[in-house]
DNA sequence: AAGAGTTGCAACCGCAAGCAG
DNA sequence: GCTGCTTGCGGTTGCAACTCT
């Protein structure tokens, strides 16, 4: 039985594919370039449908817009990224995630698309040298940003009356992290790994140095048996349970990516709590994953699999959430990562002109919750498989980071020389150490680290 | 030289928001 | 409030160019 809507949806479907039938596809032409280019003088920018029908390209408006947009448009930059730009990039996308159009927006000439692909190919080229997506100054600073960012909001839930939040940067990056908000699936940050925890020590709890980030509860469907959800630990095995308080949960591994830097702020506080519940917890204690140190000791790097990238691995740290809890959650929350100080001042400007352009979804007040959070945790066993595979990522590092961290010698490299220190780095991380012989343990065990991790939810 | 594999980019697709009627 | 159209965004794919064996 189909409804008048689903009929009149169908009918719409079969006039639009019969329409597109006669559209080109394809890359552009330069004839075709021109011809959008001489509409667009005449009649401006929008209403790209009318296109087709007043210049005769054979195009959709779709299409139209993004030759226009991504390729013809004036003053777009052309050519490879500078290290500056770099540099930025990996900035907005510590603090954005994959937010391309607003990056883009922090980049002038250039296009969400390009720092897309840019980004991208930055990740393989990581995943493939088994280095972090993120420097490691980053991550600290990042964390330290966090702890104020933390500090500051936690001052304005107790007053509220007296802080004017609306205008405070906290609260404009608040605002700004509407849009990806799914109450069923809460991405955290690793983030706050212990960067100095030493990976052969048994004890794990140093690992989850932020309780409330790193813990969640979550309902199991299968056996009513609710338990905590751990992140993956890239130095060892989980314990199976946590006893909280003289009751012991089963635990279940949830496997982390790089930062996406994205937490939820109800989760947060409602975390906060758990905190401090947690803080009385004991972790089942368990061993390293045998031959670790063996490995280390020998300079031996475990094998990674040489996985394709996939884009559509989600971000962050995936926990389970009761359906129940947070469902007018909207509040998710993007932390910036740099601190207020001078070296930073000009991206935390562009950060705050960021957060005041914000894009006309992220201006909701709310957004509506998944209708089905359950069924989207359980779709998201594969990508969580996917992940173990996927991490950790590769790529050369910009001028600005290899200038701090490679060795003498290497610091003012120009642009080109990004492949002897991916090379380099490589060598190192296959030594075991990174370029500037500083143990780098943190990502650089690869994912078949990972992939000895318990089975996940 | 040739085939296989990889890379980087351009373009497409689906979805969702904004907006006007 | 509903509907249809337009626009924008992010994920994904296709493919030419390049590199490796």
């Amino acid at each position: 039985m189909i409804s008048n809507g689903e009929a009149a949806m169908e009918a719409a479907l079969t006039v639009q594919k019969a329409a597109s039938q006669g559209l080109k596809k394809g890359p552009w032409t330069a004839a075709e370039d021109a011809i959008l280019i001489e509409y667009v003088k005449k009649h401006g920018e929008g209403n790209w449908n009318s296109v087709q029908k007043n210049s005769g390209l054979m195009r959709c408006g779709k299409s139209c817009r993004l030759r226009w947009a991504n390729h013809l448009r004036p003053n777009l930059k052309k050519g490879s990224f500078t290290p500056e730009e770099e540099r930025i990039i990996i900035e907005l996308h510590a603090k954005l995630g994959n937010k391309w159009a607003r990056m883009a927006s922090q980049l002038p000439g250039r296009t969400d698309n390009e720092i897309k692909n840019f980004w991208n190919t930055r990740m393989k080229r990581r995943q493939r040298a088994g280095l972090p997506v993120y420097p490691q100054e980053y991550q600290e600073e990042t964390t330290a940003f966090r702890m104020q960012h933390h500090h500051q909001h936690q001052e304005e839930q107790k007053h509220p009356n007296n802080n004017p939040s609306s205008s405070s940067f906290s609260s404009l990056l608040s605002s700004s992290r509407k849009a990806s908000y799914n109450p069923s699936l809460t991405l955290l940050d690793p983030i706050n790994f212990s960067p100095a925890l030493d990976p052969l020590h048994n004890n794990l709890t140093p690992f989850y140095s932020n309780p409330a980030l790193q813990f969640k509860s979550f309902p199991d469907n299968n056996t009513n048996n609710s338990g905590l959800a751990l992140p993956m630990s890239p130095y060892g095995r989980l314990p199976s349970s946590i006893t909280v308080f003289n009751q012991t949960f089963p635990a279940r591994a949830i496997p982390m990516t790089p930062p996406s830097l994205h937490y939820n702020t109800a989760d947060f506080e409602t975390n906060m709590s758990f905190t401090s519940l947690i803080m009385g917890a004991q972790v089942e204690p368990v061993d390293p994953i045998p031959g670790l140190k063996s490995e280390l000791s020998s300079g031996q790097t475990p094998p990674r699999p040489n996985t394709p990238f996939s884009s559509n691995t989600r971000g962050g740290i995936c926990v389970r959430e009761e359906s129940s809890k947070n469902t007018d959650n909207d509040s998710e929350t993007a932390v910036p990562e740099m601190m207020h100080d001078n070296s930073n001042s000009g991206l935390l400007d562009a950060l705050l002109l960021e957060s005041q352009n914000l894009s006309r979804k992220e201006k909701l007040i709310g957004m509506k919750p998944s209708e089905e959070p359950m069924d989207e945790m359980n779709s998201m066993d594969d990508d969580l498989l996917s992940l173990l595979d996927n991490f950790p990522t590769s790529t050369p590092l910009p001028e600005w980071y290899r200038s701090t961290n490679i060795a003498n010698g290497l610091s003012s490299s120009p642009a080109g020389e990004g492949r002897r220190i991916e090379v380099e780095q490589e060598a190192s991380l296959a030594r075991g150490t990174t370029a500037d012989e500083t143990p780098n343990v943190e990502w650089a065990f690869g994912s078949s680290y990972w992939n000895n991790m318990p089975g996940i939810c």
